[in-house]
RNA sequence: GGCGCUAUCGUCUAGGGGUCCAGGACGGGUGGUUCUCAGCCAUCAAACCGGGGUUCGAAUCCCCGUAGCGCUACCA
């Protein structure tokens, strides 16, 4: 039997790290068993979906290198894709459960529904169906029928029995069918419910492996039942588990960015953020840490897929993209820096790429996302970087600084070339004429030219920002710190 | 409330009866290295939810409890 497997998102929303998760799991057994990645979209709620949701749920899986070998925009011989267009498909599968008897129409209204629900909760009973237009006889169907709204279309639940599936991450899972009620197949406007739609696509689509959320869990028993009315042998489940916010509780907006592309935006590399998600709930061994797409498609198994909830931690997620980003050849490294700040508001027009390469390089390992080039990099990207006031506080206070800043203005202004060795030699030379440390006058220049304590190679700064702006910036310091230091010599 | 799922360091996890006084990673602490930072190297602290069983022996199997989460719709 071939494996095919299929993501089966509903367009409400943007494709949410849950619902990344699973699709990169479905996608990677896929790849792991040769078999097919179906994507299908579960628009059945009209109310609700949206196109924009459709085309952000595409636009994450194309981030993520998720590509579906069955669905829209691809096409298949299982389509079409939408359940919204394969009306036709579900009203003819509903046709025959009525005609097998194992489904009947029902013409309670959701207020009186509303009404004995509330009845049986105040009675202490669960809330269930009552059946009542399962009894209903043939004659007082058609007359109901031509009176009043349109019915909804009911499961007939069979006889009570256990329903239970050898789940391929829980284990045995088992419920009994008595919990369940006759519930809706197909709404009075004529849209199967999702367990209804879900089931007759598995089968139509011949999906072998379904695997989903945890949250599915408690649908499972209803779809299984189904499957069986239909004579159909049901696919071979996989439930993982939810993703939790830092709290405990399933994510959500309220936890910040949940969406991948959000996580684009901050700088988070799709491999990256796919080597995270895989490990949320996935290991190998327990030890490798570092996988891209392809390796993951070498080692995936769907029997190691853990069964406990997983908290998302953001440092984690900054810690294998940064992994990642080490891992980009220079000239992948340097593009993709370049591409993320010009999207952000830098203007990266009139550097070359020996510039662009040194930026990158300067930048170093200092980069934990795209993000922290727009940052580390300010000195460089900015005219007038801010000027950290801890770190000028300090500068006020160092014996000499002006004069240094100005000294080292001058020789490195006059450096024959400006290169990196030029620079350092300039620096260090000027240190050993004053007979201090280099540190000592590195220190002043790396406030003076970036405005920070921390920042890059001093020699980097330097080359990256060009005689001008560096003669410019140890000077206006310089200036400065003579009009606001205690120490400087008043004339 | 009912039904179900889950339960190892703060977090992600390895572990399927002895080799575990529980291993790896993130994060944290300390030390080393380079002009600072980052990185790198070394090093430290940090966990088997509780209680009963089964067994010569349990983190591993069973039961109960507790906690968290999910479902309980003419949403998916």
């Amino acid at each position: 039997m071939s494996v095919r497997v299929r993501f089966a998102p509903s367009p409400t929303g943007h494709l949410h790290l849950g619902g990344a998760r699973t699709a990169l799991y479905n996608y990677l057994f896929a790849r792991a068993q040769g078999g097919t990645f179906v994507l299908r979209i579960e628009d059945t709620d009209a109310e609700r979906s949206t196109e924009a949701s459709v085309q952000a749920i595409f636009g994450g899986l194309r981030w993520l290198g998720l590509a579906w070998d069955e669905g829209p925009t691809v096409g298949g011989s299982h389509g079409p894709y939408f359940q919204s267009q394969r009306r036709t498909l579900y009203n003819a599968y509903a046709q025959r459960l009525t005609e097998m008897n194992r489904a009947y129409p029902c013409f309670c209204t959701p207020e009186e529904l509303e009404g004995r629900r509330g009845e049986q909760l105040a009675r202490g009973e669960d809330p269930r169906y009552d059946r009542r237009c399962r009894a209903l006889s043939a004659a007082e169907r058609a007359a109901r029928a031509t009176q009043g709204p349109p019915p909804a279309l009911r499961f007939a639940l069979p006889e009570p029995q256990e329903v239970a599936w050898d789940d391929i991450v829980r284990g045995r899972v088992s419920f009994q069918s008595e919990v369940l009620d006759d519930f809706v197949l197909v709404r009075s406007d004529g849209l199967p419910t999702y367990n209804f739609a879900c089931v007759v696509d598995d089968v139509e689509m011949a999906i072998s492996h379904v695997i989903r959320g945890d949250d599915h869990i408690s649908n499972t028993p209803r779809q299984l039942l189904l499957f069986r009315a239909l004579g159909a042998v049901p696919p071979v489940f996989a439930h993982a588990s939810m993703i939790l916010g830092p709290d405990g509780k399933r994510l959500s907006k309220r936890h910040g960015a949940t969406s991948v592309e959000a996580f684009g935006e901050l700088g988070i590399l799709p491999e990256g953020m796919v080597n995270f998600l895989a490990l949320l709930g996935w290991a190998l061994d327990g030890k490798t840490e570092l996988f891209t797409l392809g390796e993951l498609e070498q080692v995936f198994k769907l029997e190691r897929v853990n069964p406990n909830p997983a908290v998302f931690d953001t440092q984690k997620l900054e810690w294998v993209n940064a992994q990642h980003l080490k891992r980009l050849d220079e000239s992948d490294r340097v593009q993709r820096v370049a591409a993320y700040l010009e999207a952000h508001g830098h203007d990266l027009a009139g550097r070359d790429d020996a510039w662009r390469t040194a930026f990158v390089r300067a930048l170093g390992d200092r980069l934990r996302t795209l993000a922290d080039a727009a940052d580390v990099g300010a000195f460089a990207l900015l005219d007038s970087p801010p000027m950290e006031v801890e770190a000028w506080t300090e500068l006020l206070a160092k014996p000499a600084a002006g004069e240094r800043l100005s000294a080292l203005a001058q020789r490195v202004g006059g450096t024959t070339e400006w290169t990196l060795d030029a620079l350092e030699a300039a620096t260090r030379s000027l240190a050993a004429a004053d007979g201090i440390k280099a540190g000592d006058v590195i220190a002043p220049a790396r406030v003076a030219l970036t405005g920070r304590k921390a920042a890059p190679g001093i020699f980097e700064v330097m080359w990256l920002l060009g005689r001008g702006r560096v003669v410019a910036r140890l000077e206006a310091a310089a200036a400065r710190w003579r009009a606001e230091s205690p120490l400087a010599a008043r004339v």
